[in-house]
DNA sequence: TGGCATTTTGCAATCGATTGCAAAACAAAA
DNA sequence: TTTTGTTTTGCAATCGATTGCAAAATGCCA
């Protein structure tokens, strides 16, 4: 029943007793096979569940229809992957690139070949790149910029290269000034904020602080990486060495203000009474945690869009802006510290 | 500066003053060529970055060093795509790839074509198909059995291809049988008992109850979708019907566990001192939540290592068994009545 | 039915790398 | 120097689909 050789042109060819360049024609929908013909061909075709061999077709049109998506991991930190956000962002990618009848190639730093950057387009195995999270570091990304090499990053959008990313910047002041408004006086950041995204999330921390300078504030930039086991360590160790003295905390992320939060809550302080929180994303789960987190909301689902169409755009040959998306801060309880 | 064109075969080889076939013999390490020549030729390849062509290598070759990882999503379900466990096990996959040189094609049934079953074999973008997730219904699947097409799925072992799974029914009974020594008389099981893996899960949950059935128990299976917010809904609407009655919860996922015990926080049901809840997966966050979760953890990293080698096997031809994973029951604060 | 315009179809080259087989180059032995 | 044996190298076919150009088929009108 079941064929176990694939057809090939040549084969439909034969069989329907035209040319290989008419069944080509047929099948691609060329205007230029009458429609009698095409209709048999598709019909052998069809029957005789023919697909395209994608290798050959690559080979002479020299493209794939392909993009690949890698994922930046900081070389020391394993935990990012799964941190939910980039996840989400991914998935929406992958939504939009299938869309537009593209597929999708998925690595990270960690599984990818040593040279990723030009790996996949040198081998023609990707029409372009996606690069989600620039990490610390611009040099791997440097391989990549003045090079015709299309792709487009997530990230900060202060880059001399295509980027889409969140008003981070707005983000940050969005909900250090929240806090502000909830009565916090001692307001800490919890994140790497040497990190490209985080670095603006954090000058939108320090503006909202400066802006309001009659207060006495706190600006202790802590060093913490993504996830939410580091949150909870290093507001734990705070903690015990006595040295926890926050009303509010500004975390570089959902994850991160999830780790804090539980920390604070083994050890009796409240959120949002003692210390409000607000965190960062806006990951599915922030509305889950208990208390439910106020953050600050990337759209991922416009993200992936626009990653994918900019890139597109670009393999078309056309000119392309960077874009920067707005955030928006969503309000729940771990900061209603008034009523 | 930049080479505007990429290099092929020929030009190495026109540079060089060797043939092709020597030029790629040479590179491919074949021992046909001498030490000098191969050295000699290396330095000109790399020097102006050539990179082989993947397109007419796979065309060549018939094989394209890459596997499609596609995801079934439940139609309605638009959730699940994010959910941690799978993603966790994506991870896991894309780096066993990675380091086995492959290449990591990755879909959803959402974003992937309607033919998916058979879209990345027959085209030749892929040597084989990875299927996380059975769905509630066999039937996309079912196109691949009996075909010759190489395959390996996630989730329930019990099935007539190949697949790799965790000892789901061990694990529900593990969990159960927990809830039960901590004094649990009025159990409850959240999630789709008609999903393959689940029901797995469920039986287990079934046989913990009928060898304790001295006890009164209850044995209610709630219809709850993979995520927190499926299990906090159906949670809090048994609070406001007033027919909450248990004193312990065995929910298919940890998403599930973690809404439903959002939801009783809400109404002040204290978890694990009125009512304990154990999940399923040990996804990284479950350590995290407050309290901390007692769940059953699957192996993510040997899941995705298996999954990885049992294909690669296949595609050498070997013959495959299926395989089950154990799985372990991890106690944490939420099962913890004793103290 | 013949002649011309318009559609359809087919030939053959092309995309870039691999490999069986045969020829060339080299080394060693006679 | 010739012969035999061993390495290296190159020729040419192959993988499957696409497409410019030329040839064939068809339609239309006189």
């Amino acid at each position: 029943m079941k064929k176990k050789k694939l057809m090939t042109l040549s084969d439909i060819s034969k069989i329907s007793g035209v040319s290989e360049s008419t069944v080509s024609r047929a099948l691609s929908g060329s205007k230029l096979v009458s429609d009698k013909t095409r209709a048999k061909i598709q019909a052998i075709a069809d029957e005789h569940n023919f697909t395209i061999n994608a290798a050959a077709r690559n080979l002479r049109l020299q493209k794939t229809k392909t993009v690949a998506v890698i994922i930046l991991i900081s070389s020391g930190n394993d935990q990012s992957v799964s941190d939910p956000f980039m996840l989400s962002l991914v998935g929406s990618i992958a939504e939009a690139l299938g869309s537009k009848g593209y597929d999708m190639l998925l690595s990270t730093t960690r599984s990818a070949p040593q040279d990723w950057q030009r790996h996949y387009f040198d081998t023609r195995k990707a029409d372009g790149l996606i690069i989600i999270g620039q990490g610390e570091d611009d040099a791997p990304l440097n391989v990549l910029v003045d090079s015709t090499y299309p792709f487009v990053t997530w990230g900060s959008t202060a880059k001399s290269y295509t980027g889409v990313g969140s008003d981070n910047r707005k983000g940050g002041y969005l909900a250090t000034r929240h806090l502000i408004d909830q009565g916090c006086r001692r307001i800490g950041f919890f994140g790497k904020a040497h990190h490209a995204e985080i670095h603006e999330r954090w000058q939108g921390y320090k503006q909202a602080l400066e802006e309001n300078e009659a207060a006495a504030m706190i600006d202790t930039t802590l060093d913490v990486p993504f996830t939410a086991q580091a949150g909870y360590k290093v507001a734990k160790q705070l903690i015990n060495d006595n040295s926890f003295t926050y009303d509010g905390i500004v975390a570089a992320s959902d994850m991160i203000a999830i780790g804090i939060i539980k920390a604070l809550k083994e050890s009796a302080i409240n959120v949002p009474k003692d210390v409000a929180v607000v965190g960062f994303d806006d990951i599915s789960l922030a509305s889950m945690y208990h208390p439910s987190l106020t953050t600050v909301r990337q759209d991922t689902v416009h993200g992936g869009e626009m990653l994918v169409s900019k890139l597109l755009a670009k393999l078309n040959g056309e000119e392309v802006q960077s874009e920067t998306l707005p955030t928006q801060l969503v309000i729940r309880q771990s900061t209603q510290r008034s009523k």
